[in-house]
DNA sequence: AAAAGATGCGTGTACGTACACGCAATATAC
DNA sequence: GTATATTGCGTGTACGTACACGCATCTTTT
């Protein structure tokens, strides 16, 4: 005997089939003293519903929903995440489970309204959300609660709402851990630069935070140097390479982009740079290309493929292999250099 | 219609579902016209059997053995891996999948050609291996081959052999990355030392590698310090305090202990240690215990969980849900410092 | 006290696949 | 020519669960 099914357990209490079904989903029809019967026997036998069975025989599908910001050939970030969600998708082909992509402009919070509604007419069992727009968001999951519809937050979280569960990073930790990484690399007056890309809208809140994580840490850890701080759009790249001339000197011993590092790397690159420990975000082509030449040192990292497929498991191992999920599964800061970027890339 | 099955494609091509069983396992009684009309409807509609129903209505379950390292109080690495397994195992259930573990002794060949034997007794579809012994492991999937047994690669690969998969990590390549993390503090002739627990009769091999990693890289990047060596049994404590006393210096900046380095930590803490960076390998509670308190600078790390996990799933993916497995997974070498251990803990 | 309703329970069918069995039709044997 | 194999195919049951239906029994209504 391979698996003990509800008809051992109808055997067992010398009932039929039917009535155990009846009594393990609470539908009625069922005195109690059988009931207490029943479930007596379902712990004697430690009975567990068979996963593939149910649903096998379910009529109706479980319905995922994802809500994440579209990308375009200049903001490529998204992209990852997806194919996550995808390769997630995948794997649940044959368990009767329907997924629906939905997509919001990262400029417009009027196009996450619409795909909020739209979300919600698909009548879903679960979400999986990157709630970028706070108000928004607030709004959207107080609809949910009502019609119990549960969700997962992706990339970032909200504030004093519990979600079935949220895979993000931590951008304060992650600045923080820069500073430790830079501090290996300084002397006792070295001085370092922070450049922030500002117009990035999309990260605002994750690049302020990074720029205090950094901060924090060398004040935990007493150092004496000076922080510049360079804040730029990213557009202007003329002006970047003008303006880091002006600040670098040579007591500057490392550079903190909170973002995409590329384009100070491709300023350094013209200036000339030495002994200058640069750090940076992401492992997009742009930056690698930089880290391959030595002129990025470090990139910190955080899985966005991962996140995508977590995300999407949390649901699928909640609804249907009913499964405890992780409440929280905060994505390891991933440090990048030289030597270890191939192993990430399937990430 | 959810999901197009045998019944579709018997109905299309005008046959029964036994017919389209039989051409679909190859289990002949079907006419070479029928069997090519049942296969064009296949394609046309994209059949693609349903893997829980495949499961359910089987009648043998699958079957996987694991063979690694047993461990004990003072060799913990191993149960790591396996806790992997297990948790791949529980997600199995349901599925008629049989797991069985079976162990060896490190210090022992004979015990490997024991479990090596039990398992071919339990007549498995696919095994898990660890092959720590090279001649052994060879053998053994010789046998493995005749029988037409799968088998999983886990920690270590053995040349010219080609697995299903293989979970591992490269210890040259990890070597050589903290080479890169030490130059970040070294300073133009400065020294490093590097400190090998000979006795580690498990991971001789890597220890190795990951020793000749470190010098490639120091050799590559044309520096012009010394690299002292250390090599110690790890059972003499007091040698090693004594030991460490007599090579550090002034110069010295950094130390690469290639195995676990709490042992080294502990004679530093002693000693008394400034502007040394120390970098080791492993995130056992001992290290992070130094690692905290500042004593270890940097932590690599391989997820020993994530490796077993993966290379039970690589199986699952093949025989059950029989969607394609990479050949090659090679771990990303973590880089774990003060700031980031927590994130890490659960892999 | 008979009719109507509610309660407690069993039966049957479906989900998509595996596999044993059985029955025709054809092929081979004697 | 009949008897026996072989080939080609369909049917039936099982896997473990969900859910509709139906039939007794018991309770309430008038």
């Amino acid at each position: 005997m391979q698996h003990i099914g509800i008809k051992e357990v109808a055997t067992k209490a010398k009932v039929s089939v039917g009535t155990v079904d009846r009594v393990i989903h609470n539908r009625g029809r069922v005195s109690e003293s059988t009931r207490e019967k029943v479930l007596r026997v379902c712990e004697d036998l430690n009975y567990h519903p068979n996963v593939l069975a149910q649903r096998l025989a379910a009529d109706k599908p479980v319905v995922f929903v994802t809500i994440t910001p579209g990308f375009s050939s200049d903001n490529t970030y998204w992209k990852i995440p997806l194919e996550g969600i995808q390769k997630a998708a995948r794997e649940m082909t044959g368990y009767k489970v329907k997924v629906e992509n939905l997509f919001f402009n990262l400029a417009d919070p009027v196009s996450f309204r619409k795909a909020a509604l739209d979300a919600i007419l698909l009548e879903p069992d679960g979400i999986l959300l990157a709630p970028v727009f706070k108000r928004e968001a607030r709004e959207f999951i107080r609809k949910c609660k009502e019609r119990k519809i549960l969700f997962v937050f992706l990339d970032t979280i909200i504030e004093n709402i519990e979600p079935l569960s949220s895979f993000y990073q931590d951008p304060f930790e992650s600045g923080y851990l820069a500073g430790r990484l830079l501090s290996f690399h300084l002397r006792r007056k070295s001085e370092i630069l922070v450049v922030n890309f500002t117009l990035d809208i999309e990260n605002n809140i994750h690049l302020g935070n990074r720029d205090k994580g950094l901060r924090q840490f060398f004040s935990d850890n007493n150092f004496r140097g000076k922080i510049e701080e360079l804040n730029i759009n990213p557009a202007d790249e003329l002006l970047l390479t003008k303006k880091l001339e002006d600040i670098l000197h040579h007591k500057t011993r490392g550079i903190f982009v909170t973002s995409s590092a590329h384009k100070v790397a491709k300023s350094l690159e013209k200036t000339g740079k030495s002994g200058l420990m640069v750090v940076g975000y992401d492992l997009t082509p742009d930056n690698v290309r930089y880290l391959k030449k030595g002129v990025i040192d470090v990139l910190l990292c955080q899985k966005p493929a991962a996140q995508g497929y977590g995300g999407m498991m949390a649901l699928f191992n909640h609804f249907v292999r009913k499964i405890p999920v992780r409440k929280e599964q905060i994505m390891p800061v991933d440090i990048i250099v030289k030597e270890n970027y191939r192993d990430y890339r399937d990430f």
